[in-house]
DNA sequence: CCCCCCCC
């Protein structure tokens, strides 16, 4: 690889913040530090690496931890061409401005290579570079002087270096600028010690430095600096608990910025302190808080990592007008049709116009015996509508009446009769929302026409499609005796036809709506209904197979009526039936063999049969069916998988 | 380190 296939002043741009470049850069040094003891706790080692972009050399790269197994396992070595993916230039030192880059995620592109060109260290005055005036400071000059061992290191390991960093020009003289960089003026500020600032350590001079703020979606475990500009979405009430461990008190609250979104907790004393510091709508400056993966079945919120408050948690509020750019909520709305494959008890963000509003009731708690407040609105949007019921206060507070938009964040799904909404402690409403251009579009739209619409509405059992059931193979379906109890049990099989009775596919049904029953031919002209006892001149042919299903495990009759009758054999009952009279065998039976040839999803209902109460046989009958195709039901299966998980473990 | 969130 030649060398200008290196991105000739890469590191500097990096230096400079602008690290979204995903610059392809030489690995000149590869260095194992001691862990400190606290970051990160597990004493995983740390590799620190010297990057070269063929003309500069920068040696204080640190590696994320979670690349460590591209060294480990010889992958990426000294001379090695990588690509950058992630990195993140961070302030090792506040007092001297001293930075490092840290590298996420990188690519290794040529693993054996040799040395590319003749680079040199980068000057210390552009790598001392936080962007804040004080870093101009005397101090710098003390530091200058002063070499840390890992740069010796280094400089003894990278070959034809001619100019080393001692040799760097004294900072007064660099060009170094940074946008939002402060004046000199501001140095003499007194630091801000209102009550709605702290740093929870005593250490005063570990200020929050605001003048790199990283980004909400960028945050890891593996980043021990940092600090995040965020408002603050939502709170929840402090909330004590009990465990083996003794009692203990909590709150927790949600942050975003214009990248996304995390969660962060106050445990007991950073509960107590934490707790009046933030206000809902506010924006704050956080740094040092811990992160850790995100437990999902508790935390919903579109970020893989979640934030502990601990004792060295620093928060500070931000001026009054320097948080306007921050948004107030983070949506990640799905369509209400989308509802209908969610799993039962996730949540998700919905947006939509309240076309109705119930009264609010009082209804008895099962099992706590508490009374509770309800009120439940039809909320729809251009394709469906679904119920969303409110609870307590939200219940009381809320008027539907001027038929608002409303979003909800992290509101949960129901399986009530098909699909239902059910707000939590923790879903926000939000009225007419202006970051979503939703709003307006929904507006237009039910004032012009939503408001008469008749839509499907995703909480009424009877739209049966909606109806979500379980993916079961037929031996399970015995196994676990569904269709037994009580109520009917609704089950999807994948499952190929094998047999169709077509000679009782159709029969003749009374013409009268609505009636459904079979008619008999009086033979002059003349059909009897016995349920209308009426004779008629006329009938209709529909649709009652008796088919057999069957898959891997076994196989089963089902009855199939007309709607799903018509989409498995591809033609309609009136045209199956003159087949029937005119004795078409060969076109029926192409028809049926047709049917048979490839697998679908049936959807069945599964009851106990009336008539049969004696032998509690099952019947099955078949709601809908569809093609196997299993980009509708992908999101539900991942929603249920997750839920699983924690059963799993 | 919590993790409850209701009724037909």
């Amino acid at each position: 690889m030649a060398s200008q296939q290196l991105a000739t002043g890469a590191l500097l741009r990096y230096l400079h913040g602008n690290t979204e470049e995903k610059a392809i850069l030489q690995v000149v040094g590869i260095k194992t530090i001691d862990s400190k003891t606290d970051d990160p706790p597990t004493g995983t080692k740390r590799y620190r690496l010297m990057l070269s972009d063929g003309k500069s050399t920068f040696s204080s790269c640190m590696l994320g931890t979670q690349m460590n197994h591209l060294i480990d396992n010889h992958s990426l070595k000294e001379n090695s061409i990588i690509r950058i993916q992630r990195v993140m230039v961070n302030t090792i030192d506040k007092r001297t401005g001293r930075v490092m880059l840290m590298i996420y995620e990188l690519e290794v592109v040529e693993s054996d290579s040799k040395r590319i060109g003749d680079p040199v260290a980068l000057p210390l005055s552009d790598i001392i570079n936080s962007g804040s005036s004080s870093n101009l400071s005397g101090k710098v000059s003390n530091y200058q002087t002063k070499k840390d061992d890992n740069e010796e290191v280094f400089l003894a390991t990278a070959s034809n270096r001619s100019a080393p960093a001692t040799t760097a020009a004294p900072p007064s003289t660099t060009n170094v600028t940074h946008q939002g960089s402060t004046t000199l003026d501001d140095r003499n500020t007194p630091k801000k010690t209102t009550s709605d600032s702290t740093c929870a350590t005593s250490k005063g001079n570990n200020a929050i430095d605001k003048e790199r703020i990283t980004n909400i979606d960028k945050l890891n475990p593996y980043m021990n600096k940092w600090t995040i500009k965020a408002r603050v979405s939502s709170k929840t009430q402090i909330r004590t608990y009990e465990n083996p461990r003794g009692p203990g008190k909590l709150f927790s609250c949600d942050f975003v910025d214009q990248s996304g979104e995390i969660r962060a907790t106050a445990f007991n004393v950073e509960c107590d302190k934490i707790y009046p510091l933030l206000e809902v709508g506010k924006v704050y400056y956080i740094a040092r808080a811990s992160l850790k993966p995100v437990n999902r079945q508790y935390n919903k919120l579109n970020n893989d990592f979640e934030m502990t408050f601990n004792y060295d948690t620093c928060i500070e509020a931000c001026d009054a007008g320097e948080g306007d750019n921050i948004p107030q909520i983070q949506f990640n709305f799905i369509p209400i049709s989308e509802v209908a494959n969610r799993a039962a008890n996730s949540v998700c963000d919905v947006i939509g116009v309240v076309k109705s509003t119930s009264d609010i009731q009082t209804i008895m708690g099962k099992t706590s015996q508490k009374e509770f407040h309800k009120r439940d609105i039809l909320l729809v949007d251009e394709n469906a509508s679904i119920t969303a019921t409110l609870w307590a206060k939200q219940a009381e507070e809320f008027d539907g009446s001027s038929h608002p938009v409303i979003a909800f964040k992290g509101i949960k799904v129901g399986d009530y009769n098909g699909r239902t909404l059910s707000s939590v402690n923790s879903t926000l409403i939000c009225q007419d929302p202006p970051e979503t251009s939703r709003t307006m579009e929904l507006r237009v739209w039910f004032d012009r026409e939503g408001k008469t619409m008749d839509l499907p509405d995703l909480s009424k059992g009877s739209d049966v499609a909606n109806r979500q059931a379980p993916f079961k193979t037929l031996a399970q379906i015995i196994a676990e005796g569904l269709g037994r109890g009580d109520k009917p049990d609704y089950i999807n099989v994948k499952a190929l036809l094998t047999i169709i009775k077509k000679d009782s596919a159709v029969y003749m049904m009374c013409p009268e709506k609505g009636c459904g029953k079979k008619v008999v031919d009086e033979n002059n002209g003349m059909y009897r209904c016995e349920k209308c006892n009426k004779n008629y001149t006329n009938f209709e042919w529909a649709y009652m197979l008796s088919a057999e299903i069957s898959d891997a495990t076994g196989s089963q009759w089902i009855n199939i009526f007309c709607h799903e009758a018509e989409a498995l054999l591809g033609i309609s009952a009136k045209k199956f039936g003159s087949y029937r009279m005119n004795q078409n065998e060969s076109i029926i039976d192409d028809v049926v063999n047709k049917a048979m040839k490839h697998e679908r999803v049936f959807k069945l209902r599964a009851k106990v049969d009336q008539f049969n109460v004696e032998e509690r046989k099952v019947r099955f009958t078949c709601i809908h069916v569809s093609d196997v195709d299993w980009a509708p039901n992908a999101r539900r299966l991942i929603d249920e998988i997750k839920q699983m998980e924690p059963m799993l473990l």
